[in-house]
DNA sequence: TAATGAAGGT
């Protein structure tokens, strides 16, 4: 692998590079501190799980009076029980670093972890995919010397299978001297995981030759990770398992149900309405999981019928029901249906539960109907977190950055503190849109307010910095956590790949293995990338073999696409066209376009002809590629080809697309177009134009007009380049910020192309 | 048990 990064060495800032610092070591005693207490008493009592603000309370009361008893926790317990529960706790409100850094606390502490510590902490290594915590704790139990314990054995394999370590967790299972169950069910659903699903069979065969009968819970575990695959013919020996011992004893409406989610997830509808047509006993789970199969297959009409034919046979649709149907009606993104259900909720009397609420306002915003979403909300009592979020969420995905961040406001002035989703769902929104202040702003208030860094939200802020342009905040966000999963990696490779850092991304890829965090096909799209923009032609061919051969992912789309962009901007048109022709996948607009856009840069119409009329095969309406297609003529000066292009257009209606820019001033974010002279300042900027423009001139700039594609002279060719939408925006920036601060303009393609979310309903 | 969240190719 070194040998393969080394031999032409590509040109990288040297700035970046004194700035980034090593990777800091694995901290593998976790000796960080326990945050420090918040001044309120732990007042709450009864409930058997605690929210996490209630968790954090009796986590510092506990600490603070030296375990003495509370009046939540029974008071004889000791010390290991009552730390036990919290981390347990710490656990049930997904705050595994939590969990962690607790266990880290009994390890210095007189209460030592005992063997009901030790699986609640494993599964929190399994949450955060951190096989070296996980294998920390091994190594603690093998050193305590508990007695071999089958549930602390099925915790470590779990453990190990949940941190992509298959080879640790086979050792396990195979030299455990007494197997239950669960163990069995825990080698079996890892051998699926991995997509092994013969040897996942092979292991079922063996559980049943072993006399070991398969559980309820089991058999439905199974199918649930046979519908989790989607592989249907995989499922069939369970089912036929199921279908020789119902002689005996017919299958419980649990599983039948869990066999039809699972046909369902795998795409035969007809098999799980086989299923479901010869259950005698149908639960209201059975319909829910038909009905949904419907749903799914978008086939509104009979998922209509049976939610009525339903109440006819006597069982009633309850409120969960109503809520898991329109979850899945938002995750199809079905608006008709969706009115639909909205309305059979309101027809029947369904109790509005604040939960149903944020489903619809949920489902209506996946549907991308913001007015309806905010008609939902508006109506709704008890608002809690979620709702707020579910909303702030739908604006955030349509880059409506106003109504984010009014509705934010909003929240926090009728007192609702956010958490870590409200403010990932932000963040997000600034990466899209390049609003770098806004991002740095939430990331205060998530200093400020105290709010938990989980992953994800770690991964946001890493993720937000870097698109922002930020790399060195990325980077310090990302080296200020030990907590890192391949997301977190892959945001953090992506975002160095992006910013032009080539050999700094290969580096930290290395880094990533070196700690045993295992690539996913994101980490090599970021990879593929950074070789594609240094240049580094043969790195990229080498690590796009290295995917397949030596960590058995297959390339996807996506990573041809990275492969046709490295070859071409490299000037191999000939090799990427030839890689296009070989590829298993079906090309898509990416490839082709890819393909075009390398012509273009190495002026070569006759393949980028190719490449466009391919584009317009598969998108014949789409603007763009029109122009594109109109532009590879004009480099030949075909003006009469380039005028049918652009008749038929107008013939057949289509507008050529306005170009956008984006900058962001004072925390307000101004787009702008070509010639747009809308803008309130729009004579200054005109003023600050021709200033540029002279100033260019007199320091001997001459404008290259070879990329304007009109048949049209020079002279005027100067004016439309003068009028694009990112000199307008510079000129803004430099008009309305003081000398010597940086300028920040976005361009981003994915808002281009999607124009109606710059114009919001709303 | 069942409502809100992260990484990606022109």
């Amino acid at each position: 692998m070194e040998a393969m990064v080394t031999p032409s060495r590509t040109p990288f800032s040297p700035f970046l590079s004194s700035q980034l610092k090593p990777i800091p070591k694995p901290n593998l005693h976790l000796h960080s501190p326990i945050p420090s207490p918040p001044p309120k008493d732990a007042a709450a009592s009864s409930a058997s799980a605690f929210t996490l603000q209630q968790t954090k309370e009796i986590h510092s009361h506990i600490i603070r009076t030296q375990f003495r008893p509370t009046n939540i926790l029974p008071a004889q317990s000791s010390p290991q029980a009552q730390l036990n529960f919290l981390i347990t706790s710490y656990i049930k409100n997904n705050t595994p670093s939590a969990a962690l850094k607790l266990y880290a606390h009994m390890r210095e502490t007189a209460a030592s972890p005992d063997n009901f510590t030790v699986p609640s902490v494993l599964k929190a290594c399994a949450q955060l995919s951190s096989l070296r915590h996980g294998m920390e704790i091994h190594g603690f139990v093998i050193k305590a010397g508990f007695p071999w314990d089958v549930f602390v054995n099925n915790s470590l394999m779990q453990m190990y299978s949940d941190c992509g370590s298959l080879v640790f967790a086979t050792k396990l299972f195979d030299e455990m001297p007494d197997r239950d169950v669960v163990s069995w069910s825990t080698m079996i659903r890892s051998y699926a995981w991995c997509k092994l699903f013969d040897e996942a069979i092979e292991l079922v065969r063996e559980m049943l030759l072993s006399g070991i009968r398969p559980s309820e819970v089991a058999i439905i575990n199974m199918l649930n990770l046979f519908a989790d695959v989607g592989e249907f013919t995989k499922g069939r020996p369970v089912h036929t398992y199921l279908i020789k011992n119902s002689a005996r004893e017919s299958p419980s409406v649990n599983v039948t149900t869990a066999l039809i989610d699972m046909y369902v997830k795998c795409g035969s509808i007809s098999a799980a309405r086989r299923v479901f047509d010869r259950m005698e006993e149908k639960s209201t789970a059975s319909w829910a999981a038909m009905i949904a199969g419907f749903i799914r297959c978008r086939d509104m009409g009979t998922a209509m019928e049976l939610l009525i034919e339903m109440r006819h046979n006597h069982v009633f649709p309850n409120e969960i029901t109503m809520l898991s149907l329109v979850i899945e009606c938002g995750s199809i993104g079905n608006l008709e249906l969706g009115k639909w259900l909205h309305a059979y909720i309101l027809r029947n009397g369904f109790r509005m539960s604040v939960a149903l609420g944020t489903a619809l306002v949920d489902m209506y915003c996946k549907c991308r109907d913001l007015r309806s979403a905010r008609e939902m909300f508006d109506l709704m009592d008890g608002k809690d977190i979620a709702v707020w979020t579910a909303m702030i969420a739908g604006y955030a995905h349509t880059n409506c950055i106003k109504e984010a961040f009014d509705l934010f406001t909003q929240m926090k002035d009728a007192n609702i503190k956010p958490n870590e989703i409200t403010m990932v769902n932000l963040l997000s929104l600034c990466s899209e849109t390049g609003a770098l202040d806004r991002g740095r702003w939430i990331h205060a208030c998530i200093d400020k307010q105290g709010i938990e860094m989980d992953v994800v939200l770690t991964t946001s802020l890493v993720d937000m910095y870097a698109k922002c342009g930020d790399i060195n905040a990325a980077y310090a966000v990302f080296t200020q956590t030990t907590d890192r999963d391949v997301c977190m990696w892959n945001a953090m490779i992506n975002g160095l790949a992006m910013n032009g850092y080539g050999e700094e991304t290969i580096n930290l890829f290395m880094e990533m293995e070196k700690v045993g965090v295992r690539p996913n096909n994101v980490t090599f799209i970021g990879v593929l990338r950074a070789c594609s923009h240094s240049g580094l032609v043969e790195e990229g061919k080498q690590f796009f073999s290295f995917m397949e051969h030596d960590y058995g992912l297959v390339p996807k789309v996506e990573h041809y696409g990275c492969m046709v962009d490295l070859l071409g901007r490299a000037g191999h048109l000939d090799e990427a066209h030839e890689l296009i022709r070989r590829m298993p996948n079906e090309p898509n607009v990416i490839i082709w376009g890819a393909l075009l856009a390398a012509c273009k840069v190495h002026k070569n119409p006759k393949l980028g002809e190719l490449a466009a009329k391919e584009l317009l095969k598969i998108e014949p309406h789409n603007s763009g590629y029109n122009i594109l297609l109109s532009n590879i003529y004009a480099i030949d000066r075909r003006w009469s080809e380039v005028a049918e292009v652009r008749k038929s257009m107008k013939d057949t209606g289509i507008k050529k697309m306005p170009g956008m820019t984006a900058i962001e001033v004072n925390g307000v974010v101004h787009v702008f177009v070509m010639g747009d002279a809308s803008h309130p300042q729009s004579k200054k900027i005109q003023a600050m134009l021709s200033e540029m423009q002279e100033k260019l001139k007199r320091a001997g700039h001459v404008a290259d007009t070879s990329g304007v594609y009109l048949n049209i002279d020079e002279e005027e060719k100067e004016t439309v380049l003068n009028y694009h939408s990112e000199k307008l925006a510079m000129a803004f920036g430099l008009i309305s910020t003081p000398p010597r601060t940086p300028i920040r303009i976005v361009k981003n393609l994915r808002v281009l192309n999607k124009p109606q979310l710059l114009t919001p309903e709303l």
